[in-house]
DNA sequence: AATTCGGGGGT
DNA sequence: ACCCCAGAATT
């Protein structure tokens, strides 16, 4: 049996909730505007990224790729570069090939439809609705991670599948201001209605919120299960060529598909063994080196892998880059201009650059 | 249905 | 330490 809300209860969620957010919603950026292209950019950025994390990437994306045209026919590095640091890589490939996309089948304007916007590259659920209700007005709901914890929080539900969750958003968006109200709903999520210590008596729903009348808010929704990062280790090299004004570095493209596409960095080779890595780095390259001792180690937690990557020092290169191999020899100038990522920037400064 | 994909801020 | 974030694509 679905739970959900009877209508006299819903038009007091709707209620409430719009007249807190008019008061008590952040001045963000993306909410000055209702620009498709700037809509779509905020909402890809923000998948699973904080607010605060976002702001100064979204700012510098959009000085730098200021409409959908200008996206289309950027160079895919420098739409990685401008992502650098921002993590989730495979949403800036995915946004750069969406607004090609946009401009060769939509005349360079996002379409309205839910079945159009789908099929782009990097387009979900969430940022179908997002993009409909917030850019175009359209009634369409949304469901993240804030969205999901209100309505738990308000059925005292615990475990809804997302199949229900979207039902019961669908029910609860008004076709009045469905922007104002979706926004609101994720608002309360982000500011009010947190994962724990919920802010209950400041929260305009408490009233009608059921697991507040438990008593126990925080135990809604119940906690997914975590799988621990795996333990992995891995070793890069740090090669330099010349010196003084000649001193160059050289750096490799990871594959375009997988962790950190696109992206470049040091040598690198899971394992931590020196051979092995000159092994790979002539494979790839061409090039012979020795290896030296070592610059260090960089522990380094992404979601689903703890790693410790151990930092050796390569010298005397030999042979001739082989041409097409996605590596090049960088002066620590030109090491700005290409797309690291977080790792590889602290591994990096551990090297001096 | 599970797994893969980053990084960081809050507690 | 641990949590989880304005999720989507892949397997």
């Amino acid at each position: 049996m679905p739970t959900s809300f009877p209508r006299a209860r819903r038009d007091l969620i709707r209620r409430q909730l719009l007249a807190w957010y008019r008061s008590a919603q952040r001045d963000l950026p993306w909410r000055r505007t209702r620009d498709p292209y700037r809509i779509w950019l905020s909402e890809t950025m923000l998948q699973q990224t904080r607010v605060d994390s976002v702001i100064p990437y979204y700012e510098r994306f959009l000085e730098r790729f200021p409409d959908v045209q200008a996206l289309a026919l950027a160079d895919e590095q420098d739409v990685l570069r401008a992502w650098s640091g921002l993590g989730y890589y495979a949403r800036a490939r995915n946004l750069k090939r969406a607004a090609e996309c946009i401009v060769r089948d939509h005349a360079g304007e996002l379409p309205r439809a839910a079945e159009q916007l789908a099929a782009l590259p990097g387009v979900g659920p969430y940022t179908v609705g997002a993009i409909r209700s917030i850019a175009f007005g359209e009634r369409a709901a949304v469901v993240d991670g804030n969205v999901a914890r209100v309505l738990s929080r308000l059925l005292a539900a615990p475990e809804l599948a997302p199949a229900h969750l979207w039902r019961i958003a669908e029910e609860l968006v008004p076709r009045a201001a469905p922007d104002q109200f979706n926004q609101a709903l994720m608002e309360l999520g982000a500011l009010l209605c947190v994962p724990r210590s919920p802010a209950c008596p400041r929260c305009p729903l408490s009233g009608c919120c059921a697991a507040y009348a438990t008593g126990r808010p925080e135990d809604y929704p119940a906690p997914l299960p975590k799988p621990k990062p795996r333990e992995v280790e891995a070793i890069s090299g740090l090669l330099e060529r010349g010196n003084g004004r000649q001193r160059a570095l050289l750096l490799l493209r990871r594959p375009s598909k997988g962790l950190l596409g696109g992206l470049w960095e040091l040598p690198s080779v899971a394992g931590d063994r020196p051979e092995a890595l000159l092994a790979s780095l002539h494979e790839r390259t061409g090039l012979r080196a020795r290896a030296q001792g070592e610059l260090g180690r960089v522990r380094h937690i992404f979601s689903h892998r703890a790693l410790t990557l151990r930092v050796v020092r390569l010298s005397r290169p030999s042979g001739r880059l082989r041409p097409g191999s996605d590596a090049r020899w960088c002066s620590p100038s030109e090491l700005q201009g290409l797309p690291l990522s977080a790792l590889m920037k602290k591994t990096l400064r551990l090297a001096k650059y």
